[in-house]
RNA sequence: GUCCCCAUCGUCUAGCCCGGCCUAGGACACCGGCCUUUCACGCCGGCGACAGGGGUUCGAAUCCCCUUGGGGACGCCA
C-alpha cells in the first residue's frame, strides 16, 4: 500500500449525477472507487448529486443503480441523495459569508454575460471583475433593503503569493496560483447552493478519505480545497483518474457515441459484467507484472492508486465497423472469460441468455444437466458473447435453425450423391448402441471407405446438414451432443436442400 | 484567449521517480505458418513506437529547457 491510505478508514464514494445513463467513464469511476476500499478494507459510498433538479430523473438513478448491481460494483452507504442534504450546505455557506470566507454579490447575471462577451471579443480571458468584493457594510444592508438578489462568491485569497498546493495521489504535487482562481460562486441568487460547494460539504459530512474522481475535476480540486480550509476541515486525499477519450479524442458522451458507452449496451449484447470490470480497469492502470486477467479478488490484491496512469486513454471503438461493434480489446476479454472461466460459473449467464430467446428447458437444471453443461463446454471456445449461445448455438438447443446459404452450397448443393450418403449414414447412425464420439466417427470412416469418397466430405456434408453452418466444435462431439434421433432426423431431412444428379 | 495537465507500436500499456540491464517488453488488432474434417482455441513467427529540437552526461525513452501536438477547466451545470 501506498501512504495514501494512512488514515485508519478509508472512505470514498462514486457520486454520478442522475441526468442521463450509467456510462464507460461513470462505472470506470465507480470500479476505481469500489477496488480501493475492497482492497483497504474500507466503506464504499454511493451518493446521487441530483441538485440540478431540471436535469435529474429517476429514470436515470435507476439505472445508476441497475449498471452498478450489475457490475458486481456493491456500495456499502447509500445511496445518499444529495438534496436530502441542502440545508447542511447552505449552513456551510453561511458559516463562510460569515467569517468573511464568501461575500454577497450583486451583479446580474446580464452584467456577468456582457463581461463575458467583451472578454471574449476582445480574446482575453474572463474572470469575475470582484466588483462587490469589498463592498462597505452599508451597500450591502442597503441593497439587501432594496431586496436586491445575490449570488455568494467565495472570497479566493487574493495576495500574490498565495497558493493552493496539494499532493495528488496520481498526478503528485498541484499548484495553483489564487489570482489564477476567481472568486466562484457557492450559492445562487436563489438560495440554492451549487455543486462545487455541496459536494465539498458532502464529503466532509460522509467523512470521505479519498476522491477519486476523473480529472475534468482537477480544475474543482483547488476551490473545493479552500472551502475545507476556509471551514477548518481537512481535506481528503484527492487521486484524479484520467479521462478516456474516443478515437478522435473527444470525451465520450452518450450524446455523442449513442448507446456503445453506456453499460446497459454492454448488458444486452452478452457481455459477462466482469470481463467489462476488467477491461475498464485496464483502462488506465497496469499490474506491476504485466499481467492482464484478474478474479475480482486478484484484480483488489493487485490494484493501487500509485500506478494509475497520467495520460488519457483511448476507447478503440470506430463507428461503423461490424465486426468490432465497440473496443476490439473488450471483446477479447469477453470471449476469454466465456472460454475459460469455470463452466459451472458460465452456466448461470448461458440459462438466462437461452431464457431470453425462449430456448430454455426445464430439464437442463434436472436430468439434462450434465448434458447442458457439457455442450455449453463444447460450444463456447467459438464465441464472444453470451448472444452467441442463442444464435450460433441455436442448433444444439432448439430443432429450428437457420441454414447458411453460403455453408449449404459448399458443403451440400455440390454434390448430388449425398441424397444417399447423408440416409445411409442416418441409417447406420440410428443402430448404433451408444451413441458417442468415437462410436460414430467409426461409421463415417468406414462408409467413407467402403464409399470410396474423402471422410472430408461426409463430415463436412453432415455439419452443415445438422447445424446449418460450415465451422464449429469437432464432428463428432458435435453429433453426439445433439443426439442421435435428432442427427439422423436432421440428416434426412437435409436431402431436400441438395440437387440430384439430374439438375 | 487564460490557467492546468499529458505525450512510448493503430489501440491498451511496461520501462521514466532512483540515467547504462532497452538492438524498447507485453496485450489487442492485423498478416504468415503449424495443428486440423471445418471454424475457433493453442503454439511459433511477422508488422509496428520513445512527437521534434536543444541541452546535462562517458552514456538519455528515462533528467532540464523550448517547440509542436493532444486533453481538461474557465456556468447563478454537475
Amino acid at each position: 500500500m501506498t501512504d495514501t491510505d494512512k488514515r485508519e478508514e478509508v472512505r470514498v464514494r462514486f457520486a454520478p449525477s442522475p441526468t442521463g445513463y450509467l456510462h464507460l467513464g461513470g462505472a470506470r469511476t465507480a470500479l476505481y472507487n469500489w477496488l480501493w476500499a475492497r482492497k483497504t478494507g474500507g466503506v464504499f459510498i454511493l451518493r446521487i448529486e441530483d441538485t440540478d433538479v431540471e436535469r435529474s430523473t429517476r429514470e436515470s438513478v435507476q439505472e445508476i443503480l441497475d449498471g452498478l448491481t450489475w457490475l458486481g460494483l456493491d456500495w456499502d452507504e447509500g445511496p445518499h441523495f444529495q438534496s436530502h442534504n441542502l440545508e447542511r450546505h447552505v449552513e456551510a455557506a453561511r458559516k463562510l459569508l460569515e467569517s468573511g470566507h464568501a461575500y454577497r454579490c450583486f451583479c446580474t447575471r446580464e452584467e456577468l454575460e456582457a463581461q463575458r462577451e467583451e472578454a471574449e471579443a476582445r480574446k482575453i480571458a474572463f474572470m469575475y471583475n470582484g466588483r462587490c468584493r469589498d463592498l462597505s457594510q452599508d451597500e450591502i444592508d442597503r441593497r439587501l433593503e432594496e431586496g436586491q438578489p445575490y449570488v455568494i462568491r467565495f472570497r479566493v485569497p487574493r495576495s500574490p503569493l498565495s497558493t493552493v498546493v496539494f499532493e495528488d495521489a496520481v498526478f503528485g504535487r498541484m499548484e495553483k496560483r489564487g489570482q489564477d482562481i476567481e472568486d466562484f460562486v457557492i450559492v445562487r441568487s436563489d438560495g440554492r447552493p451549487l455543486y462545487i460547494l455541496s459536494n465539498a460539504v458532502d464529503d466532509f459530512l460522509d467523512d470521505i478519505t479519498h476522491v477519486i474522481r476523473g480529472a475534468d475535476g482537477i480544475a474543482n480540486t483547488p476551490k473545493q480545497i479552500l472551502i475545507y480550509q476556509a471551514l477548518g476541515w481537512k481535506p481528503p486525499v484527492f487521486a484524479h483518474m484520467p479521462l478516456t477519450l474516443d478515437s478522435k479524442k473527444a470525451k465520450l458522451s452518450k450524446r455523442k457515441h449513442g448507446e456503445v458507452v453506456t453499460i446497459a449496451y454492454y448488458r444486452r449484447h452478452g457481455f459477462l459484467p466482469w470481463a467489462l470490470c476488467n477491461f475498464l480497469a485496464l483502462l488506465g492502470w497496469s499490474s506491476p507484472d504485466g499481467t492482464e486477467f484478474f478474479s475480482r479478488d486478484e484484480l483488489i490484491r493487485t490494484f493501487d492508486l500509485s500506478r494509475i496512469n497520467r495520460s488519457n486513454s483511448i476507447f478503440n471503438y470506430v463507428p461503423g465497423d461490424p465486426k468490432n461493434w465497440t473496443d476490439p480489446k473488450a471483446i477479447h476479454f469477453n470471449a476469454t472469460y466465456i472460454r475459460t472461466m469455470p463452466v459451472e460459473e458460465l452456466a448461470p449467464y448461458v440459462e438466462e441468455e437461452l431464457k431470453e430467446a425462449g430456448l430454455w428447458k426445464q430439464e437442463y437444471e434436472g436430468e439434462k444437466r450434465g448434458w447442458f453443461l457439457a455442450t455449453v463446454d463444447l460450444i463456447r471456445a467459438r464465441f464472444h458473447t453470451l448472444k452467441d449461445f442463442s444464435s450460433r448455438g441455436r442448433c444444439y438447443f432448439s430443432q429450428e435453425f437457420e441454414y447458411e446459404e453460403a455453408a449449404v452450397k459448399k458443403n451440400l448443393s455440390k454434390e448430388p450423391r449425398l441424397r444417399v450418403y447423408l440416409p445411409d449414414l442416418a441409417q447406420r447412425l440410428e443402430r448404433v448402441e451408444s451413441f458417442g464420439s468415437s462410436a460414430i466417427e467409426e461409421v463415417f470412416r468406414s462408409y467413407a471407405e467402403e464409399k470410396e469418397v474423402k471422410a472430408g466430405l461426409l463430415i463436412n456434408a453432415a455439419r452443415t446438414a445438422v447445424s446449418g453452418t460450415s465451422v464449429g466444435p469437432g464432428l463428432f462431439e458435435m453429433l453426439e451432443t445433439i443426439g442421435q434421433e435428432e442427427v439422423t432426423r436432421r440428416l434426412r431431412g437435409a436431402i431436400s436442400l441438395i440437387p440430384s444428379s439430374e439438375n
